[in-house]
DNA sequence: TTTTAATAAAGAATTATTTCTTTATTAAAA
DNA sequence: TTTTAATAAAGAAATAATTCTTTATTAAAA
């Protein structure tokens, strides 16, 4: 039998996770006051090949121009375009912990098209208070302000063994995307896309170059 | 000119990366009081193909009986000794702010080699308090300490605008490996192995997806 | 025993990604 | 102007990783 293979010309995820690299650099760049950048100079100070580097950019629709480079302004308007930073991404989080109040407590989304605009636990001490000016509220209210907000996004930061249960009732009432910061591996029905973040996978290549030395 | 291509027949790194899903699901699956596991069976939980995950094994140096599969309390035994689990890493940790105290008291690197043994700050209201059990010092002992320790791995929960500071310190006195959890591109000699941490590049791998459905 | 079916292992093919090579463009220098 | 050199873009090749195919192994069933 034959099976035709989808072509979905997207831009590769090497790239996608490179871009924010980018942009960092290029932030910092910019406070330097210079306008324009090269490949050849990215590329040297950013240790990527140039050729990967000119193609990461083709794909999210710039050009540069040679002799001159890229402006580096542009290249900043259009990367974060590309990443989603001008949009405004609703996500809620369940386990205000440790790393969930990290989470909350972080300036950094403020730059990003994310908001945390809830959180939630089942731990009564939590419930009530603010953390980062998010409020904590009880878990059994996660059902009714997934559905009433519309919220795509839902990020766990529980504890290793209900993340599973959180990730099917999110998935239950609507959330669309998962960003996983627990060791568990999370089942989801097509469609649903989870995105971990795991300190562990980054441990075993940090312990694995030391031990090869 | 001809360039004889190094050969480094070394595990490689997706695959390392995939190694702590494996432990995690395995852990999980020995705690149903199944002993023994077949290739087929872990892929279609875990969403692998079988054969990915057989080599990914076969890496480790563990290897399966037809009809019968892997012992899991041994699979979980080659997993955490080639991860490292057995080993006892020291590392030092610099900037005790809302991630790094997450980090400081994370439970979860106890079953890991790693150990925190001290944090680092700047800030006079930090120090010579403790964190998660691992205390505070002040920065102008981070020299003297990496030095008297060998501490080999450096973790940066700083702001990103002195990571490079920091890093350039600890490569000084003598660390391997730098865990940067910032989203600061550190720049390092050849030889000292730097891995990042970048939810950022997590984010974006979201936001594209869910931006493009 | 012999057969069967589940499975691991080895190898081949495919796909994805990176790196290398060539060509085209263009601003600055001659 | 014309030439030069820096650079981007396009295409080819190489490399890495995954997936598919075949073969070998072995415990359980016949
Ligand atoms: N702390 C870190 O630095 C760190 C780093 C990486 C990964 N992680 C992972 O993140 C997760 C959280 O770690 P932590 O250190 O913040 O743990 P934590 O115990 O501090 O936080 C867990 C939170 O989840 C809440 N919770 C528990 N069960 C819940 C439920 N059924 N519904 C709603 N809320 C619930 C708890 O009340 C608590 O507030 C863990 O899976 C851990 O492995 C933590
Ligand atoms: N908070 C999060 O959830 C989160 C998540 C991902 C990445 N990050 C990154 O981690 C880093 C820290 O984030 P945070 O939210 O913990 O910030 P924070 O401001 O809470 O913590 C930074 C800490 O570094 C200390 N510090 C500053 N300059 C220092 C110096 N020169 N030497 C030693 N210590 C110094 C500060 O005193 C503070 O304790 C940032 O780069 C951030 O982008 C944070």
């Amino acid at each position: 039998m034959e099976t035709k293979k989808q072509i979905v010309s997207s831009t590769p995820e090497p790239t996608i996770r490179r871009l924010p690299m980018y942009l960092s650099y290029l932030k910092n760049f910019l406070s330097d006051g210079r306008e324009y950048i090269s490949a050849p100079h990215i590329a040297s100070d950013l240790r990527i090949d140039a050729t990967t580097r000119t193609k990461d950019l083709a794909y999210i629709g710039i050009s540069g121009k040679p002799k001159i480079g890229y402006s580096v302004p542009v290249l900043i308007n259009y990367l974060e375009e590309f990443l989603g930073y001008n949009r405004n991404d609703l996500a809620f989080l369940v386990g205000a912990g440790n790393l969930g109040t990290a989470l909350l407590k972080y300036e950094g989304f403020k730059n990003t098209g994310l908001r945390i605009v809830a959180a939630f636990d089942n731990d009564t001490r939590k419930i009530g208070g603010k953390i980062g000016g998010v409020e904590i509220l009880p878990i059994d209210k996660l059902r009714n302000m997934i559905e009433r907000m519309h919220i795509a996004i839902g990020i766990i930061t529980t504890p290793e063994g209900v993340a599973q249960s959180i990730a099917d009732m999110m998935i239950g009432w609507g959330i669309k995307a998962i960003w996983n910061f627990t060791p568990a591996i999370i089942k989801a029905p097509e469609g649903i896309f989870v995105e971990n973040t795991s300190i562990y996978s980054n441990l075993a290549v940090i312990i694995n170059k030391i031990q090869n030395q």
